[in-house]
DNA sequence: AACGTCACCGCAATCGTTTGCAGTTGGTTT
DNA sequence: AAACCAACTGCAAACGATTGCGGTGACGTT
């Protein structure tokens, strides 16, 4: 073989023995004697011998790995999600696979595809923005085969989830914009066809209202994209009319907001004193901006852990019995930074 | 099966055919006649047949899966690189599975192990701070396995390998600084076991020679984090004397030079008028921090891509034919932003 | 009638490993 | 001496796909 990696045959051939013999000798089956055994396993050391894992998955049905679908890499929260899930899956000696859909469904669905026919063993998935119809998962969960969502949840019933308490996060988050005496609050949501989304923005919302604030409908405004360019482009439309504007945001995550911040700034605007804000998620560069931006942050190194141990845990029960519906949430922490201190 | 995936064999049940005639049925092998070949596809496609890649690599002792072997998906350099690969990896049909080493050697091997056991074509590698010794490589390459380095390069003869031109970058970086007027130029250097920080060294001191400025050694300071918060403590310390402090600061990377900005803040000296600062590599959040940072950016996507087809093409060469050694040097782009312009 | 040709298809081995079952020893028991 | 039981070990099938080689039958040709 090209690698001249050694097989049980050739172990098997050299000492003259048959390969039944050399995977029981290696695996202390009982029944081989210490003698058989001891030869094998030295000649397995010597010839530095590793099971060839593809024979494996053929034999068993199984890989030994799971597969990971994400928008982007480049999100730091999902890097660190995926930093918490190879974390779990090494430790249980399982391999990660990694696709990113870069917000596609036609790349999610292929990218299924070519896993399942790896014989990948369970699927990790937050998924595309495009995701609407979600038959293509429904299908394998009826099969039985293992998934766990985390970050975005499907409209599916009976599915493992792992997320973060983003309704509370946004409700923190409001609630201190308003304690520290900002009273005209906007919200730069993001897409409307995502979960977390709209839970921020009812967390926002019910914030606003146990305040007794009412809402300003205008003030509402969706970035779907949630790029910086689109979102200092928005505040700069939301902030022309110096008669009536906000007095804060409320940023569906941190790139949203310092898009924003950006557009205040080249407004005249100051930051805290005449504009609070707040953003979403702790990105890395979050504390190093100026001023630095006040942030809900989510614990995406435990996400990946949490929905790891999940998966690998479902993998592990019997198939056909079905597991029960679970949805874990995770706190967030609110990161009280310059952005959103007055005082 | 599991899954109820269909197998050639279900296919040949069904059409009361043997499983060689399914096999050459659906790849239009000359010799089987037409009707036979529209039956078969026509229940292949009915079945929602797809082969079996497991089966596949062990057959063909090939798995069309790339492994990436990085220090850290958390740094947005990286997960730019790795966009690039999966990019013409998915094009071509390969899958990419992904390991970090969190800067660890025995991480860096064992995970090149579980690799291969499951038939890798080949890596994509970046390697850890911690390796200094290679023969792990080294035995790879000469039993003609297909590597391409990228960023961080081996001391290993005839390699293939992709990176940027940092000592460029680096000169490039230093001479603007000087062309503004600043004069007494500190570095805050990486860990000096990698090429990558020898080079950009090298041509910080190259710019300052070339405009005839003797660098002064005590403002040449390694740090080997990388850190935010090291960075701060050692520019804190490096700025603590009135009398003869630096005006300028090219640091290794972005986040390094973040933490110097947070320090120079702190000590209340003005960026850019008191000091000015360039950084490297273009992190996310360099121009959206204040004020926007000068840096080198690196183009991380192109780096990707290129190491990806240079394994690719490595892997479809007859085996047993070495390939030459190559050195891809992509060109640097310097960024001018606020934080290194004077006037 | 005997032979050759051609189109079409199946057998069986192969990749590396596991595992139910059966076989071979040697020794012990009646 | 026949029978029996351990203790070891090997055979062969299986996982799913590929492929060299050989086989079958229907024709046409002499």
């Amino acid at each position: 073989m090209k690698l001249g990696q050694a097989t049980i045959k050739d172990i098997a051939r050299e000492l003259n023995v048959s390969s039944s013999t050399v995977s029981r000798a290696l695996k202390d089956y009982p029944g081989i004697s210490d003698e058989t055994k001891r030869k094998v396993k030295e000649l397995a050391d010597k010839l530095n011998y590793r099971p060839n894992a593809v024979a494996l998955s053929l034999r068993k049905s199984k890989s030994f790995t799971i597969g990971v679908i994400i928008p982007e890499v480049v999100h730091f929260f999902f890097s660190t999600v995926i930093s918490g899930i190879e974390e779990v899956a090494f430790a249980n000696g399982y391999n990660v696979i990694l696709c990113q859909t870069n917000e596609k469904l036609s790349r999610e669905q292929s990218s299924i595809e070519t896993m399942l026919s790896n014989q990948i063993d369970g699927f990790l998935v937050s998924f595309s923005r495009e995701t609407t119809d979600f038959t293509h998962f429904k299908k394998l969960l009826d099969l039985g085969f293992p998934i766990v969502f985390f970050d975005r949840l499907p409209e599916l019933e009976n599915t493992v989830n792992v997320t973060v308490d983003d309704y509370k996060g946004a409700y923190d988050a409001v609630s201190h914009l308003i304690e520290q005496g900002y009273k005209k609050i906007a919200h730069l949501s993001g897409p409307q066809n995502l979960n977390i989304s709209k839970k921020r923005k009812e967390g926002f919302l019910d914030a606003l209202k146990n305040a007794g604030i009412k809402p300003e409908p205008d003030w509402i405004i969706e970035c779907p994209y949630g790029t910086e360019k689109e979102s200092f482009d928005i505040t700069t439309e939301l902030f022309k009319n110096p008669e009536n504007r906000p007095d804060a945001i409320f940023a569906h995550h941190d790139i949203v907001a310092a898009g924003a911040m950006m557009a205040l700034k080249n407004l005249g605007l100051r930051i805290p004193e005449d504009v609070g804000i707040v953003g979403f998620s702790n990105w890395q560069f979050s504390s190093m901006i100026d001023p630095p931006l006040t942030t809900v942050s989510q614990p995406g190194f435990k996400i990946g852990e949490q929905a790891s141990r999940l998966l690998l845990e479902m993998i592990n029960t019997k198939k056909g019995q079905s597991w029960e519906q679970k949805n874990i949430v995770l706190d967030t922490e609110l990161l009280i930074r310059k952005s959103s201190v007055k005082v």
